[in-house]
DNA sequence: ACCTGAACACCGTTCAAGT
DNA sequence: ACCTGAACACCGTTCAAGT
């Protein structure tokens, strides 16, 4: 962390907060130019601090991102099972925070160059290790795999979207078809 | 229909290849302009036809939707479980013919005033009708609702787009925890 | 009855000038 | 070291003028 300027630190918070709110309310593809002014700043000074869009997203989610990491080390303490399917919750929930969200971790986890690879490999790690901890257990069924959890945590943080309640029965019933008869 | 003239109809045409091509290489979020150059025509006259995006949408789909409603039609008469298995399938592969069709018929779906409505109210009727043939029968959980085949038909939709493989996995997994045991 | 394309609005992004 | 905001590029949409 290199030294700042009291000002930049104080514009980078605004900047961070006024994101947030667009973000809540429009999703993460809101204009940036609002953002700027709402933080009463210039746009000049957005692009200054955050080159493009996911480089404001990652810092926006660095906290959060780091609560659900630890919640993943924990879960993987609890009965196999239950904590796959707790962490794969917890990752819905999470990546619905904001509009389009799923779709951008999504794409981070492909490329290697995108400002949130890193947080989404380590989501990915996570999801192996507990998918391997139930698969020792016998707690899945032997075919489903670490993709197969992937996959069901993306669609579902993506349904979120539209509605928290139907994402939750879609991973209800698919959770029942990957967890071992 | 209207009476139109040769030169009209023609420009129709050329419009919904220029479009369809546009949609199945950049999503149905494709730039307008580039599809009216390509076709031949002003952008004024590609408006002139389609007053917004869902209007071409719904053109360019009309041949493939009246072939889905008539596959469902079909399935009315085979083995009520996998029927419905196999209806899920056919939407979910034909939401994935364009980028964003996933989204676009979700909200069509909710919203009356879509050009898009009627064909998606058509395809949620047939939802509806198949599953109930398929609760009729006993060959799905109890608590397996409309809205849940839906949401699992719409979310393995966008999955497709990002992996046919993936997408057909997840129906997988998620038709076995929602089919009776 | 239909087509043209200039015009306007809007937003992302850059960068020369300023402090 | 950081900020400003004009400038440029790009795209959606409208509409007066033309055929």
């Amino acid at each position: 962390m290199p030294a700042r300027r009291a000002d930049a630190r104080r514009n980078v918070g605004k900047l961070l907060d006024a994101a947030d709110a667009a973000f809540r309310d429009h999703g993460t593809g809101a204009p940036l130019e609002p953002i700027a002014r709402r933080a009463g700043v210039a746009i000049g000074t957005l692009y200054g601090h955050f080159p493009n869009r996911r480089a404001l997203a990652r810092a926006l989610l660095r906290e959060r991102h780091d609560a659900l990491f630890a919640r993943g080390d924990r879960l993987a303490e609890d009965p196999p099972g239950p904590a796959l399917a707790a962490w794969i919750r917890a990752v819905a929930e999470h990546a619905a925070v904001y509009g389009g969200l799923a779709e951008m971790l999504a794409a981070g986890l492909d490329d290697e160059a995108s400002e949130l690879h890193d947080d989404c490999a380590r989501m990915s790690a996570l999801t192996d290790r507990l998918l391997a901890r139930a698969h020792a257990a016998g707690a899945v069924r032997p075919e489903v795999t670490s993709s197969d959890v992937l996959t069901l945590t993306t669609a579902a943080a993506w349904t979120r979207a539209q509605s928290a309640a139907q994402a939750d029965r879609l991973l209800d019933h698919a959770l029942r078809g990957m967890l071992a008869p």
